[in-house]
DNA sequence: TAATAAGTAATCATAATGGTTACAAATACA
DNA sequence: TGTATTTGTAACCATTATGATTACTTATTA
């Protein structure tokens, strides 16, 4: 992982939070995060693939939650946008003549899907809800 | 992260760490790898300046390692080649005029040292030295 | 019908990543 | 002393990832 998608579905998410009574346009999310909104639409795609959004085309059409801030969780929004979700990536090239060549996959396999569930662990934990209050307080 | 260098460096030293009676070429560990030796070089060169390895140069040098396997975590090995060590990253165009533009690095600051630090736990009690035990037992 | 906004394809520039070659400097050993 | 070996390191290349951008089609509202 090394895109920014992630942090950028969450300033997605936060900024269509702080006003539910209607849509957000993908201009205007753009501008918040400072990019244009072909690339939010995008990634608006997965977004609303996970049911987390939902677009609506057409004059005053934008994106709103498709489900309770409360319910959305950082682990949720992980998921959907960062489609294999590996932290670390093995080198595909070991030489299986080599012993450890021929273990490494699984020497690390075990380490690596710890981690991994400890990320999801933590990510489960904190909810698009809980960021927008942060945001009301900072102002 | 979206390198493979932690996932080869732990190769590498799990390499060195299965003969420790003389230090191993780069050339040896790139077959085992699969890659080659000048690439090694490289990755040494975070392992040598991190105190896990030390280099020996001319004939019949090497590497090996420079405390034993059983001190070195994942842990040290990660923070050694992956300079930033960063999982994440945000995306560095906020808009300041935004309240969520201006306030999102702060708000996903706290969940991302979070995600980190676990990470680190979770590295820090695997040991070159378990991974090692587990090739021999595989073989 | 006009205006607005999403969906999406196509393209581009830049950076990251890994692979490769080449050579100087250091060391061991005959 | 000379030769072979090995690290240190620079330089370069190809490929892929990433993000930015433009432009057009489709859908919807009023």
């Amino acid at each position: 992982m090394s895109n920014t998608r992630f942090a950028v579905a969450v300033h997605v998410l936060t900024v269509i939070s702080l006003d539910e009574t209607r849509p957000i346009s993908s201009q205007l999310i753009a501008s918040s995060v400072g990019t244009n909104a072909a690339l939010i639409r995008r990634l608006l795609i997965s977004l609303n693939d996970a049911k987390i959004t939902s677009s609506e085309r057409g004059a005053s059409g934008g994106v709103r939650l498709a489900r309770p801030a409360s319910s959305i969780t950082l682990f949720d929004v992980w998921r959907a946008v960062d489609e294999d979700g590996q932290l670390f990536r093995v080198h595909p090239t070991s030489n299986p003549q080599c012993p450890v060549g021929r273990n490494i996959e699984g020497l690390l396999g075990g380490v690596l899907s710890s981690t991994q569930s400890t990320v999801e662990a933590v990510l489960g934990k904190v909810t698009i809800r809980d960021l927008v209050a942060k945001v009301e307080i900072a102002g």
